[in-house]
Parts: C-alpha cells; structure tokens; sequence
DNA sequence: CAAATTTGACCCGG
DNA sequence: CCGGGTCAAATTTG
C-alpha cells in the first residue's frame, strides 16, 4: 500500500470517469451508435474498478479481495494478471483463451463479492504442465473478470487459433533462450512494458513491445471460438515493477479493457 | 465408462 | 490463527 493509491490518483480517476461519462451521454444521442460508445463503456468500466482499487488501497477499513490479491506476490512464479471483459453476459461463462483448463478448486475470498475459481491445465499429468489460472468476478462489473495466469504452457495441445496468440502471449516470457527449464515454473522474462502512471488511463507505453493492440481496437482482439469477442486492453501497471528490479522474474502486467 | 466439476478438508506461509 | 491455494473423494456430465 506504500505506493498504491492516493487520495489524487482517486480523483484524477474519478475525474476521467466523469469526462468518459459526459461523452458518452453525448454519442447516445447520435443515431448510429459508435463503436466508440461501447469503446467508452469498456474504459469506464475499467476505469471504475480502478478507482474502487485505489479507493480500498489506501483505506484501510474498506474490505478488499482484489488488492488482497494484488499486493501478494508469489516468488519465481511469472504470473499474468488481466482482466478480461466478455462482451455479454451470456459470454461470461464462455471466457474461454483457447487453451484447455481443469477446474481444480473455487475459494471464498476475503472481501470479494465472488468466489475465486483455480484451473490447471488439463495436461499437467500427461505432460507435466504447470501452467495456472485463476479467475474471478470483479465485483461491481459482472462482464469483468479478473484472470491470473502462472507458470507458462509448456504442453502441446491441440488448440485452435485463438489460443496461439495467447499462448504466444505467456510464453513470450522467456525474453532469450530459456526454453530449457523442464519445470517451466519460471521464465525469465522480457519486462514487456513501459510503465505508466497510475492515472493516465488512456496513454499506452510507447514502446511496449507486446503483441497486444491499442485501446481503440477492440475488436480483433483474442477471440474466443465460441464468437464472444473479447477485448484486452493494456492498461496499468503499477508501482511493483519499479520496487522489484532486482526480481526479473516478477511481474504484474495489468491489462483491463 | 472416462473425464470434468464440485466441495470440504488439508496444507502452508504470514 | 487466518486466509489463500491445492487435493481428492464424491458427484455430475458426456
């Protein structure tokens, strides 16, 4: 919580939520709903849990599941953190990245409106794969869901396209040659980022060397087989990456869309 | 019948 | 002790 939030990071926050919002209420009246509109939904949204972040990081008193899980860091585990936004709510249940995962547990936890569901990967015993997810509801958008991913793929599945991206995605990880650890537990990883400040919602890292897109393409963004669009926006990143320079094998990449 | 999910118990680190 | 993460037996699903 050192760095986290401040009382004008909330503002500034809430500030943008406010613009967002009044431009919004002007596109509503344009005949052809823009695609933009829905562009401004998604970062409202984003923006509104971000600011409930901030809200619970620096008061004390305000329950909290997801900055519970935010601070906490696991050592030597890579891990992906996203949020991902179905594009309806029938797609919720079908948030689906391609690869195929196994249900393995579902926590209470503390604070969080939602329980915290656990997937493997389905071929950890036939191929000693370790890789991890975890997904959770944001509370307060029930499109939005909080997705964590450790430990890379190191199995080969059939997949279909769309998993290729996202595969591509966490393994990109190894920055150089690092294919050769069995366990695939950690990855040492390229920082594949620029940093941003907490509260300038809308500026990307310039040079930001992932294979992700910018805020205003929503579309052809990792899409799901079964049609749920789902777009991924690379938005944050916070204080960590600054703190832990000594740790390259650590990082929080926050993606919100 | 095999594979996946559910769910409470168990484990472990803080 | 508490809470998050995992295990594994029971149950469901295909």
């Amino acid at each position: 919580m050192d760095g986290g939030g401040d009382k004008s990071a909330l503002a500034s926050e809430l500030a943008q939520v406010l613009a967002m919002v009044r431009e919004l209420e002007a596109r509503m009246d344009q005949d052809p709903l823009p695609a933009a509109a829905r562009e401004l939904c998604a970062g409202l949204a984003s923006s509104v849990d971000r600011s409930i972040r901030i809200a619970r990081s620096c008061c004390a008193d305000l329950p909290d599941g997801n900055a519970a899980a935010q601070s906490k860091r696991r050592q030597g585990t890579p891990c992906v953190r996203r949020q991902l936004r179905a594009a309806s709510l029938q797609d919720a249940a079908a948030l689906d990245d391609g690869l195929s995962w196994r249900k393995y547990g579902q926590k209470d936890i503390l604070g969080a409106k939602y329980p915290r569901a656990y997937f493997r990967c389905t071929h950890r015993h036939s191929q000693g794969c370790l890789a991890t997810k975890h997904v959770q509801r944001a509370d307060g958008d029930p499109l939005l869901h909080d997705v964590v991913y450790h430990g890379a793929h190191t199995c080969v599945q059939a997949a279909h396209p769309g998993a290729n991206q996202l595969r591509q995605e966490l393994q990109l990880q190894h920055g150089h040659s690092a294919q050769d650890k069995d366990q695939g537990a950690c990855s040492p990883l390229a920082l594949a980022t620029g940093l941003l400040e907490p509260m300038t919602p809308y500026s990307f890292a310039s040079g930001a060397d992932f294979p992700l897109f910018s805020p205003t393409g929503l579309d052809g963004q990792l899409r799901s087989s079964h049609g749920a669009g789902i777009g991924v926006e690379f938005e944050t990143l916070f204080e960590e990456l600054f703190t832990n320079a000594t740790e390259p094998f650590q990082w929080d990449l926050y993606a919100a869309n």
